[in-house]
RNA sequence: GGCCCGUUCGUCUAGGGGUUAGGACGCAGGAUUUUCAUUCCUGUAACACGGGUUCGAUUCCCGUACGGGCUGCCA
């Protein structure tokens, strides 16, 4: 990374990095809609501001953007800021964060956008439009294609097409208006994306926005302009969804006279769905039984809630380095990234510009990397929850062993339960497939002569388990595969799991024992039962 | 339909005018291990297509195809 230090006078300094230049003070915004579940995308929209904001000593702001009161949905804002508290995404502004250009919540701010849409109307570059929804709808039904526009708006009901005198009556009189931009004709708007370059869109193409609906709310469009120049936002980083409107933004900062100060805009490529085409959406993740929010949601009905990475088992940083990798890449091989090494690493220039397709694969396999990394005491923490669950109450050095032994054979973290549960109560299911390849005539007459020499021993450590077996077997001229494979049955019902003496020494001399004596007294009749 | 964006192994991606096109996930095989897992090794597999430009193109340009986004008084 190149520095340029600029001398004093100057207002602000610049840095490269990369290629891209970054003023000094960025802010940026993470800007959801609370109208349900974060979708996961919006979670690496979120996760990608951040950084940026970290990295560069900058400023991450959270906005809500509640301006839709029909879709409004309560609950959500929580959710939203439940995920960012998970995922330690945590805004240096916004609702219930402090900050001083709030309120920060878009309903909270109603009349300012009023008064820059008035401003607008005064200004020529925004008129008042009376069509009714129906109207409207037989306008397009009407003619293919139809766009409101230079070419339609003489045709409509606004304020362009009557005269005054009747506008002011139709105002008089309370008739429901919405204000709409008048886009001008046969402009070009040239946008430098940072992740793009430069995307060109001609005003012949786009149609009068309404930036203030009937309801006295501004829409999207009005809302992130004035919010985005009133909160000092430097840099606009949104998903592509975004990028078809973006030309309609710059027309509203050309309009406003604050174009030369615009924000940089950076439009992240979309997330699609794990296979076939299109973006991916929550009828995926019932489809294909994952994971595609990051928290699990109630919704009205059944159809409308779904699990969350959280439920499923997933650590909140492997989602988020599983999350930063789609789509971005630090330009080298490594793939694991503590948040701050995040933080150093992040660039906007390595995004890349194609969708990515969810991979829940990878992502599990993030996981099992900070499984294996994290330390027992940490991951004990993380495990309880799912041990208790299920009625036990282990204390930590027990919980910190079992993970001990457990961790580099899990994915997710319900794993441990399901794959560890008989270190914690009794054996429930024996695999008798195998044990029915092994339990031989003689292995009774084995297994009683162990447990004698077993009960003997003062110390029920794995390494002197491990010497007193092996002098056992040696004894009696056996092997271990003459052994071993029957003991951890024994103890634990199935062939898979951690090393048999570090799983006896776990549990104890006195359960140990106890599930060696119940193989010798129920080995013969499960074998012959199946 | 119109406008906009995109296209390297099945997936995430590196790379970039001349490379054996690299890594990771997954999958397959092997080594280690009393089991499973971990770890290690090996293998599998890609520059969408057609034209240019060029001594040479996967890389640059133009088309085409395919995919995606937008096209609301939703965000």
């Amino acid at each position: 990374m190149q520095r340029f230090n600029l001398t004093k006078c100057c207002l602000s300094a610049y840095f490269f990095t990369n290629r891209i230049q970054y003023m000094d003070n960025i802010r940026v915004r993470f800007a959801p809609s609370p109208t349900g579940a974060l979708h996961i995308g919006g979670v690496r929209t979120a996760l990608y501001n951040y950084l940026l904001a970290r990295k560069t000593g900058g400023t991450f702001i959270l906005r809500i953007e509640d301006t839709d009161q029909v879709r409004y949905v309560p609950g959500a804002e929580d959710y939203i800021i439940e995920t960012l508290r998970w995922c330690g995404l945590i805004p240096d502004e916004g609702p219930g964060f402090g900050g001083n250009y709030g309120p920060y919540r878009q309903s909270d701010r109603k009349a300012i956008y009023q008064e820059y849409a008035q401003q607008l109307l005064e200004s020529g570059h925004a008129y008042y439009a009376f069509d009714t929804p129906e109207e409207l709808e037989a306008a397009r039904s009407a003619q293919d294609n139809f766009k409101y526009d230079a070419t339609t708006r003489e045709l409509m009901r606004n304020s362009l097409s009557m005269p005054q005198t009747e506008v002011q009556a139709l105002l008089d009189a309370g008739v429901p208006y919405v204000i709409r931009l008048k886009v001008p004709a046969g402009e070009e708007v040239l946008i430098h994306d940072l992740i793009r370059d430069e995307v060109r869109f001609q005003t012949n193409e786009l149609d009068d926005k309404v930036i203030l609906k009937a309801d006295g709310m501004p829409t999207y469009h009005l809302a992130n302009i004035v919010d985005d120049r009133l909160m000092k936002i430097t840099h606009v980083i949104r998903g592509e969804e975004w990028l078809s409107s973006t030309a309609h933004h710059v027309l509203l900062y050309r309009a406003f006279g604050w174009e030369a100060e615009m924000p940089r805009f950076a439009h992240l490529p979309l997330i699609l769905k794990p296979s076939g085409k299109g973006k991916l959406s929550k009828r995926d993740g019932v489809q294909l039984g994952i994971p595609v929010f990051p928290l699990a949601w109630q919704g009205d009905t059944a159809e409308e809630s779904f699990t969350g990475f959280r439920e499923a088992g997933f650590l909140p940083h492997a989602m988020i380095n599983f999350l930063a990798m789609l789509g971005w890449n630090p330009g080298n091989d490594q793939e694991i990234f503590s948040i701050s090494e995040l933080c150093d690493a992040f660039t906007l220039e390595k995004i890349g510009k194609a969708g990515a397709r969810f991979d829940i694969d990878k992502a599990r396999w993030f996981n099992q990397q900070y499984i294996m990394a994290m330390d027992d005491t940490s991951l004990a923490a993380h495990v309880r929850p799912y041990i208790e669950a299920e009625g036990h109450k282990p204390d930590n050095h027990f919980l910190e062993a079992f993970c001990g032994l457990m961790k580099e054979r899990v994915t997710l973290l319900p794993d441990f339960w399901e794959n560890g549960y008989y270190f914690f109560e009794a054996v429930k299911i024996f695999d008798t497939a195998t044990l029915s390849k092994r339990w031989k005539p003689e292995s009774r007459e084995m297994m009683l002569a162990l447990y004698a020499e077993l009960n003997e021993l003062d110390v029920f450590s794995a390494a002197d388990l491990h010497t007193a077996i092996d002098r056992f077997l040696e004894k009696r001229g056996l092997k271990h595969g003459d052994l071993l494979p029957l003991l951890r049955i024994a103890l634990a019902g199935t062939m898979k799991g951690p090393a048999v003496f570090e799983m006896m020494a776990l549990l104890g001399c006195e359960e140990s024992l106890r599930r060696l004596q119940t193989a010798c007294d129920t080995f013969d009749s499960l074998i012959a039962g199946q």
